[in-house]
DNA sequence: ATATTATTGTTCCATTTGGAACAATGTTGC
DNA sequence: GCAACATTGTTCCAAATGGAACAATAATAT
């Protein structure tokens, strides 16, 4: 009888790599991480080459999709990318006509940013490929635990300090 | 009566920031990819500041640190990233002294990757910072709470076909 | 009022990144 | 046995990235 103890271990090697999620200092830490990768990469590498748009310029696209008027500012805040990086994002955005700019009349640093119809049809031709890899993957819950995930993170995400 | 309907405003502009968890077409995405941000950026930075590791560096160093004997192609496996990232990181990791590599005697093609005791006293070092991060974001759930998180992303992670 | 400090968005530039092609080794199918 | 294909790790190079300095505007202090 051959040995099926382990975990998995698709690399034949004898290495199990899921093992590393159970034995690290920081799980939780560590598998948000790559469950966030997981989700995420395969469906930017996807837009990348259909769309041929950044990362960083389909986040731009998705927080102006539902947030109606934001400035460079806030995007930058919502995702964790440097200033500059928004700012060029933004450049080629309105360069392909996906947004529209509008100086703040009551701020003159601020430029407030909005999407336009083009934008819009854009986001959602690609929302469903995200929403088709979150399905995928929180599949493995039941609905109870599905909802209790979407409790935990919610509250999670409200405690952080924006 | 001022208006405090509101969730959350900390730009003083009329803009809830936080508003877009609540309102975009794949929340679960959004918000893990989010917490995992905002987890992991500011430690990177710090990493990046006191010892100049990358992103790509410490990560190979973190699963060396947990699992004795890896591949490069296990390491971007792991992680997410392409091989020619670790390729690099794994040579400057293996100049400073923080691994050692030695032939598979039964894969010509593979070379074997383990942390040296330097690596782990620098591992060492470093995973506090994470912890902090972690314990300051995860401190706004209780212990029920937090050990249904871990329950539910547990199995969320066995359920990724690394 | 005015000096000081802070914030926003931009440009510059050195560094990082990752796709593609490659050589070396393994595996599979016939 | 050997041809076709797959996998590993590396190098090359174009593109993306992010820190730092900057100009313009705003907020704060005196």
């Amino acid at each position: 009888m051959s040995d099926d103890t382990e975990t998995s271990d698709d690399t034949g090697t004898g290495r199990d790599l899921m093992a590393i999620f159970e034995r690290n200092e920081m799980p939780d830490t560590f598998r948000i991480s790559f469950l966030a990768n997981s989700l995420v990469l395969p469906v930017y590498d996807e837009i990348k080459r259909e769309y041929d748009l950044s990362r960083g310029e389909y986040l731009l696209l998705f927080c102006l999709s539902n947030m109606t008027e934001l400035t460079a500012q806030d995007v930058a805040q919502m995702t964790g990318r440097p200033r500059n990086s928004i700012s060029r994002a933004v450049h080629r955005m309105l360069r392909d006509g996906y947004l529209t700019r509008s100086p703040d009349s009551e701020d003159g640093r601020q430029v407030l940013l909005r999407i336009t119809p083009a934008g819009q049809k854009l986001h959602k031709q690609i929302v469903p490929k995200f929403a088709e890899r979150q399905g995928a993957l929180l599949g493995a819950l039941t609905g109870d635990e599905r909802q209790k995930l979407d409790q935990l993170l919610s509250k999670l995400v409200l405690a952080t300090t924006l």
